[in-house]
Formats: structure tokens, C-alpha cells, sequence
DNA sequence: GTTGAAAGAGCATAGTT
DNA sequence: AACTATGCTCTTTCAAC
């Protein structure tokens, strides 16, 4: 197991979090302390797995993507279907989250597509995919905030 | 208005949100281009806001996040209650998304919290906020599945 | 769009307290 | 776990093409 997190550190994530190019320097300013002390802690929350990443965010209406979507999905809930499943929704790139759910839907699906019709055509081939029993879909009218997970 | 993106540019966008802090120098060297070329036509996607932002990704476990439910919220859909929503709901740390859907409920949020039991403490505050009607929370037993938004 | 060069900023690796 | 000091890499900004 790995240290708790203290308060240098959770100012560190709050910092590259919000934002994640940022130089060690710059850390250093903000919690502080010497550049080498902060690289220490860098690496140690990258090699601990407590820092995942860096993902550039893009804006999805300018890379095609500004329509959104939850489906909820009902399939045959065996081992064997849930992997096919998986693997099947893995592959379509407009699928952005899958969450296995507690509730008589199995699967909340998050997509983000061009328009209403791609949506269709993603939907379309949601539904044919094997063991697949219903889709039940609510559209984003608007985003209204989506942001990272910060700590504590 | 901003030029289309080109295959570079989707090249360049795609290595930024596999890896976000990786150099222009790398950058060059994956889209086959001089860095001076990368750097201009990186500065212009974040210039043009097709990059919105470079965010570490935290892993939800290790920053007392292990915990995540969807909550359709139903409430007063005056444009004042929205206001006052999109307010109260924000300075809520453990919010994460809201969505305006088409359908019978107003927003859809997606919280995570570190237990059961913090959720259940996120929505008694949600439920305290002004002009609620009703909540119906979906916990998530497991994602599968989450990935920041790619080019096309 | 390219190359090349120079200056500054940032990073990594020590050795020390 | 923190600091200072040092060499090295990367970035940045020119120029000229």
C-alpha cells in the first residue's frame, strides 16, 4: 500500500488537475517547496497510480462531438455477454463511459456523437449487438457542468 | 470562424489526450512534422479553443472518490430555479456532471463520493436545495468504461 | 512549410543536512 | 523528506530559405 495523501500533495493534484501541462516549477511555487522535492512527489503519486494521467480536453462541438446522450441498456446478464458486451462497446469511439448500474437497467452508457443522427446510427448499432434486450435513451439538451475529479 | 482540422491536427489531438504533458519535441516526431510547425499549429488549437484544457486524471480510489451514482433530479423548471441549480449544484465538490435532458427529469448529475454513506449525505443536501421535487439515484456497481473525448 | 542557431527555462542527478 | 548545485534537455525565438 502507499502513504496517505498529505496536504502538499492534494495541492499538487489540485494544481494539475486543473492544469496538467503545467512545469515543476511552477509547482514548486504554489505548494512551496524545491523543485527536486516536488519532483519526488510527482513521481511517487505517478508510480503509485494516485495521478492516472494527463489527457488534453478537448471541446467536443469543434471536434464533432456536441451531442450527448445516457443510454440505458438491458441484455443478458451472464459472464460470457457482459465480456462481448464490453468488448463491443470498447470499440465504438463514441462511447465515452460504461457503468454497471444497480436497478433493472444493466448498463448506463454516456456517447457523444455530431448530431441527432449519428446518435441513431450509434444506437442502431448499439441494438445489434448480441444479447442486447432493450435501449432506453435520454438526450443532453445542454451540458451544464463537467469538470475532473479533484481530491477530497 | 477557424480553419477545419486537418489529419495533423486530429494526430496532434489525439497523442494530446493519450498524453498530455509529453513534449512538442515528441509531438513532432508522432505527426512526422518540424517542432516549429507543431508549436504554431499547437498554439492555434488552444488559441481556437479546440483545446479546452490539460486535466491529470486521478484515480478515483485513491482520492476517497470510489464511489459513483447517477441522480435524476426533477424540480421547478422556472429559469430563476434553474439558476439557482446550476449554482447550488456547483459548489458541490463531489458533482461532477449535470445535464439538462429532453424527458420527464430536468438534470441528470453524476456524483462520486468516497462511500454510501457520503452519498447518501450528497443527497440530502441536493434534496435540500430550493425547488426539488424529487430525486431517483442510480448507484454504479462498477465502471467499465471511462475515456476523455477523442478527435472524430 | 523547412533548417539552424542562440538564449533562456526547465529537468534530472547528484551530494548534503 | 527536504535543500543546493550542476550539467543536460527542451523550448522558444530568431533568422533565412
Amino acid at each position: 500500500m502507499s502513504r496517505p495523501l498529505d496536504d502538499t500533495d492534494r495541492a499538487m493534484l489540485r494544481a494539475l488537475v486543473a492544469d496538467g501541462r503545467q512545469t515543476v516549477r511552477a509547482l514548486a511555487k504554489v505548494v512551496g517547496l524545491s523543485e527536486p522535492s516536488v519532483r519526488d512527489r510527482l513521481q511517487r503519486l505517478e508510480r503509485d497510480g494516485v495521478i492516472e494521467g494527463y489527457h488534453a480536453e478537448l471541446a467536443p462541438t469543434e471536434v464533432e462531438a456536441g451531442t450527448a446522450a445516457f443510454v440505458a441498456l438491458r441484455f443478458d446478464p451472464s459472464k460470457q455477454a457482459k465480456d462481448a458486451m464490453n468488448k463491443a462497446l470498447t470499440h465504438e469511439p463514441c462511447v465515452l463511459e460504461v457503468h454497471e448500474v444497480a436497478g433493472e437497467d444493466c448498463y448506463l452508457v454516456k456517447v457523444r456523437v455530431s448530431s441527432t443522427e449519428a446518435l441513431a446510427d450509434t444506437l442502431d448499432r448499439i441494438r445489434a449487438m448480441p444479447s442486447v434486450h432493450s435501449t432506453n435513451t435520454t438526450i443532453v439538451l445542454r451540458t451544464i457542468l463537467e469538470r475532473p475529479l479533484l481530491p477530497r
